[in-house]
DNA sequence: CAATGTATCGAACGATTGATATGTAGTTGG
DNA sequence: CCAACTACATATCAATCGTTCGATACATTG
């Protein structure tokens, strides 16, 4: 664990550490290469400029985080068990990735173009895979509600604002809430 | 309507179209004094530096936006139907104050101490009032899952997170996506 | 009328920013 | 063995940042 990164990889981690605690323009260059103990010049061999650090970090979390999604909708063939394992997975991914959503959601809107058509085809591919499930839900009239598309956001909703509440260190586990969620998504919160 | 302002609201007015598009950091003092075409130091004259512009606006929108949502939890004595009232109001109030919330939100985690300060308060008090009901729902023995902080976390969710997407221009009346989403609150995403 | 306070301005300050130009060790490949 | 390349550093650039200073113009008040 911990191994020592070098070059690249060692400005990338730190970028991800400092851009997701200070944003993408309240961390400077300069405060990346402190934190790392190198050069300036370093940062601009590496990436061109600073948008070109940002852009490599959105792109390869992007993808890490899409095939893993992905490949939690490859296993069992109940469309409700498929859509549990997403959200399941989509939480527990969303944890191991705290910092990296923390730039998506934090600089969303102030993005260059480039770094803003990432962070979109990113959402809506996310998007897609759980309008597939809930398809296949509402075809077999299992679903609840007509718009399909703000059913999906909804779901987004409740699972990327956890990011914001939910500490490892209160009083519950990432399970514990993990299940409390499902429950809440799928059933609301009146008795029927 | 667009009554000309002038002085200090005219500065917090044209601060507010600024931070929220760009940003607290990417919106610099000169660009404020540019947009409403006045000079840098009026800005310091009413607000003694940066962060006094932006307590201003967190101040005085937080305020507002309590008051309406208080006053919208008095009507009706069925906790449910207040609930709903309180939700139905919550999502017309945040689109009123689109920009404002947006500040929040994008700028929440490094605001300086007082900044931060004043967002926690705001949304405690937020989350009071969904308390408020949702313990009275609970008391009769209406409300499904045990953990109320959970649930309130969902609904504010659900509730924020439209801000990202709904857009006016689109397909649907505030009416129908706030239908839509109570309805999704309520009983979730699946047929009983 | 004089004194005071409010609203505004232009000019400048030092600090920091993203970026570049130029260099040098160490490694690699023909 | 030498040319090319990679990985780093120093020094410096112009631009922009938040902030301050000193000065007006005008209204209010005593």
């Amino acid at each position: 664990m911990g191994s020592v990164k070098i070059g690249r990889d060692k400005v990338i981690e730190t970028a991800i550490d400092l851009f997701s605690v200070k944003g993408f323009r309240g961390a400077s260059i300069r405060n990346i290469a402190d934190a790392m103990g190198m050069s300036i010049s370093n940062i601009y061999h590496y990436f061109g400029n600073k948008e070109g650090l940002l852009l490599a970090i959105l792109d390869s979390s992007t993808t890490t985080l899409l095939e893993a999604l992905e490949s939690s909708t490859r296993i069992g063939d109940d469309p409700l068990e498929r859509l549990k394992n997403l959200i399941a997975t989509h939480i527990r991914l969303s944890r191991n990735f705290r910092k990296e959503m923390k730039i998506f959601f934090l600089d969303e809107e102030h993005l260059s173009p480039e770094g803003h058509r990432i962070n979109v085809v990113f959402q809506e591919k996310v998007m897609a895979l759980y309008r597939k499930e809930l398809a296949l839900l509402a075809e077999q009239g299992r679903l609840r509600g007509e718009r399909l598309t703000i059913t999906t956001f909804n779901i987004l909703a409740i699972i990327n604002w956890q990011l914001r509440w939910f500490r490892l260190d209160g009083p519950m586990t990432v399970d514990e809430v993990s299940a409390e969620i499902i429950e809440f998504i799928m059933h609301g919160l009146l008795v029927e």
